[in-house]
DNA sequence: AATGATAGTGTTATGTTATAACACGTTATG
DNA sequence: CATAACGTGTTATAACATAACACTATCATT
């Protein structure tokens, strides 16, 4: 137990934030992209994205329908995968393949190949961009190999929840 | 077409091999690790491990009940998992997550973090091992997490189906 | 304005993947 | 020989995902 005396959360990946900067940073962000690509935020699309953002974790495709139909959206499957799929394509939101579970970008603005950290006990995911990942794919045995989408998931305990307790 | 010339596989990662051998070494590993740990190697746990080394390729739960019941084994779904669960706990299958498919493991002695190399096109799978996957999660950014367990999945074209052209 | 193409949402039905809960026999152990 | 642990079998159901088609609105072109 000696590890006792600082419950604080003292790791960098899961800081916490003014949620409402960043909700509305995000939003945002989003608008901007589509405005640019001519893409339609359509106040569906823009419902999930809140969502997700809002509650910073990953949702399973049918929480967030759940939560859809509590705003007057169809609750059938096909809407929120749909949605799911299109941001997905524009990288607003990535799936935790490990959770069977969609999570809103934390750094929509670089391209990257998104890691995520995944703690089993409290069930937070951070992302952590390639340059900080500490991983790197230039690597010659596949070097002929094209990669097209890398997934990258770390499973296992925070800070927080390592020091306070009982595995 | 100009790539046309060479249809022989260059890449280093899906390297062709004498699978007899494979499949007896393998065997015969698993054997030993089920002796010394004083495990049940039964006739089931045998029979999935074979047909998954023995195809070499990524299996769905379902493909393996289908395999099983044609050896006469029950095909309900619990049979499969169990086994696969087992087999996993103990590094000689992985799951592929982006396929919902099973996999033996090519490098069941060292213990390891696996990569996987896939292609979409050919749907073969590589693992490659982590001293080789360029992959270093030794990261201060996340030095307080306590890793338990990564999913590092590659996927893209090979040599092979890149170079037999049609994007 | 009519035409037709495209995109977004809705609906129904179904397919695919995975687990819960309980039953039964065998083997190991006290 | 009681009982605990383990392995397999069974039934039912949960959780996740997609196919196929319908309807509407928008927009570009005639």
């Amino acid at each position: 137990m000696r590890q006792q005396r600082e419950k604080k959360d003292t790791s960098k990946i899961f800081k916490s934030h003014d949620h409402g900067i960043c909700f509305d940073d995000a939003i945002e962000q989003i608008e901007n992209y589509f405005m640019e690509k001519n893409l339609q935020f359509t106040p569906l699309r823009r419902k999930v994205f809140e969502i997700l953002i809002r509650d910073h974790k990953p949702l399973g495709a049918y929480e967030i329908l759940e939560a859809l139909s509590g705003e007057g959206y169809s609750s059938s499957p096909p809407i929120a995968y749909r949605v799911l799929d299109f941001l997905m394509e524009h990288g607003f939101v990535h799936k935790i393949q490990g959770l069977n579970a969609f999570i809103a970008c934390s750094h929509p603005n670089y391209s990257h190949s998104p890691a995520f950290v995944i703690c089993r006990k409290c069930e937070r995911v951070a992302e952590i961009d390639d340059k900080k990942s500490g991983i790197n794919f230039q690597n010659p045995s596949i070097d002929n190999f094209i990669i097209e989408k890398t997934t990258v998931e770390l499973t296992g305990v925070c800070t927080k929840c390592s020091s306070s307790a009982k595995a």
